[in-house]
DNA sequence: CTAGAGTATATAGTAACTATATAGTCAAGG
DNA sequence: CCTTGACTATATAGTTACTATATACTCTAG
């Protein structure tokens, strides 16, 4: 504090309760978004209490995506009027980044519960289950489809999961009819979906399952599935069911967790029939 | 898309989905935290599905603040184990960010209210009103107060005000004593004060007031403050008042929306008793 | 077989800090 | 009064995570 004049602090004094780095504030005064009020012969600088104020005012508009150019441009030219109208519109902007916050929220949430869930799970086993009905997100069907239609099919489908903010945290499955399944086509798949924990009314792809599956996991990387489809087929001839009419996967261990992809892990749920 | 080899996808392709430049996916490979799972001959870059989900696992961690060094140290040695140690982690993180967008959410929306109520004012006039019971967060006593003190008093404010998530958006204003204020001290204040409209629980330095109040604007900087005390005080004369304990003050235009000190307005509200 | 749209690498530039080096200032104690 | 240590200042270089530009190769469609 300089003694001669009021109430003022130091460059430090201010930088402390701004949270920042001393430089960020000489950094603001040099390219004139927040210049002190007093400057003395020594070029020692001093801040008033107000300038605190405007300092938090510049760290929300940062932190709402504004440059330090366009905060620039406004401080040159204050007014009241264009300061509301700045807010009216960074309203609108924190109000979206709000909902992706909780999209994400919800996200991190389903991948806690589905490594949870993995991490008690023993993957060597095939049980037959019943499974509740679930709310899936399908993409266009993408059964026998050309390498470039699978492509443009794909993009749409994320594309989609994006702006409609489908993208749940679970993770993106696959389903192949019975019929390519018997054949050993395992991956001419005819759907990807994603499941919706909390279906979004106005969505006409969605689907729902329900019934008795068989539920087992493959340890290692797609080309090896075939043996984990045998041994689920010895298991239904020895439960004495038929299969049913799709069969789902979903990756449980992916790239996300594993770089080998000896140890991905896909769980298969086998649609069936007692016979 | 490669012809030869089933469904990848290109890195424009890929980039397009990520919504991100190409360049970026290119520093990615480069730094090593997203390679594509096939390069052919040419050094051409393939990706797969599962390696969206990858990327939107690496953008949703940029997101919540994480490095992309730190990203890169977790991708060199992924495990279930680890990707479940920070998802827990960030969870944490994301609950706060989520909590401070809602404040700041709050701030705007009282910046917004604020501004379009004085765009409604009438500066001139001084005017009798009855004003309900407000709760405000008090500093400690600045009466009289050696500057060195006056630091001190103000950062403890400041930083409490930030630690308590109290910045309503609200100005922060001043009272004054009317053993002051009839000495013609109009700049010694004895607290600073932030409107809580809200309140939060177990905070203790919360003062209420109410009653009527001679109601006021004070345009230009703080030195010529007294003209409009002056104003004020003939106003009582003639409407048979006497000072009350009380004189608050706030700015309603100050530096964030006005460069010119002159052009500042100050809201005085005086507490007033019928004589 | 060529045009144009795509791919690659390499290098430089950007925003918003952040760190470092060097030097001047100031208040408190011996 | 002088020194010490904590502050202030400027100037410059480095950092992160891109982003743009330049140059060259490749692939597909007409």
């Amino acid at each position: 504090m300089s003694k001669k004049d009021g109430k003022y602090l130091t460059t430090g004094e201010f930088a402390k309760l701004c949270k920042v780095n001393k430089q960020t504030i000489f950094y603001y005064d040099q390219i004139g978004i927040l210049s002190p009020v007093k400057k003395n012969e020594k070029g020692y600088r001093y801040y008033s209490i107000h300038q605190l104020e405007l300092f938090f005012v510049i760290d929300l508009l940062k932190d709402l995506g504004m440059s330090l150019n366009d905060i620039q441009q406004y401080m040159q030219n204050k007014s009241p009027e264009s300061f509301l109208s700045i807010m009216y519109r960074k309203k609108e902007e924190i109000v979206k980044k709000r909902q992706e916050i909780e999209m994400k929220e919800k996200m991190i949430e389903a991948k806690i519960s589905l490594m949870e869930e993995a991490s008690h799970l023993e993957f060597s086993q095939v049980t037959l289950q019943p499974l509740p009905e679930a709310t899936l997100y399908l993409s266009r069907n993408i059964q026998n489809i050309s390498d470039e239609k699978f492509v443009e099919v794909i993009s749409d489908f994320i594309n989609e999961l994006q702006i409609s903010q489908l993208d749940s945290g679970y993770p993106i499955g696959s389903i192949t009819k019975r019929e390519q399944v018997l054949k050993g086509e395992f991956s001419n798949y005819s759907y990807l979906y994603i499941e919706q924990p909390n279906p979004k009314e106005g969505h006409p792809y969605f689907r729902a399952v329900k019934g008795d599956f068989l539920i087992g996991y493959h340890v290692g990387s797609e080309k090896t599935i075939s043996h984990t489809y045998e041994r689920f087929f010895s298991e239904m001839e020895r439960l004495h069911l038929v299969l049913g009419e799709y069969v789902f996967e979903e990756f449980i261990y992916d790239t996300v967790v594993q770089n080998d992809k000896e140890y991905f892990v896909t769980k298969i749920m086998m649609q069936v029939d007692r016979g």
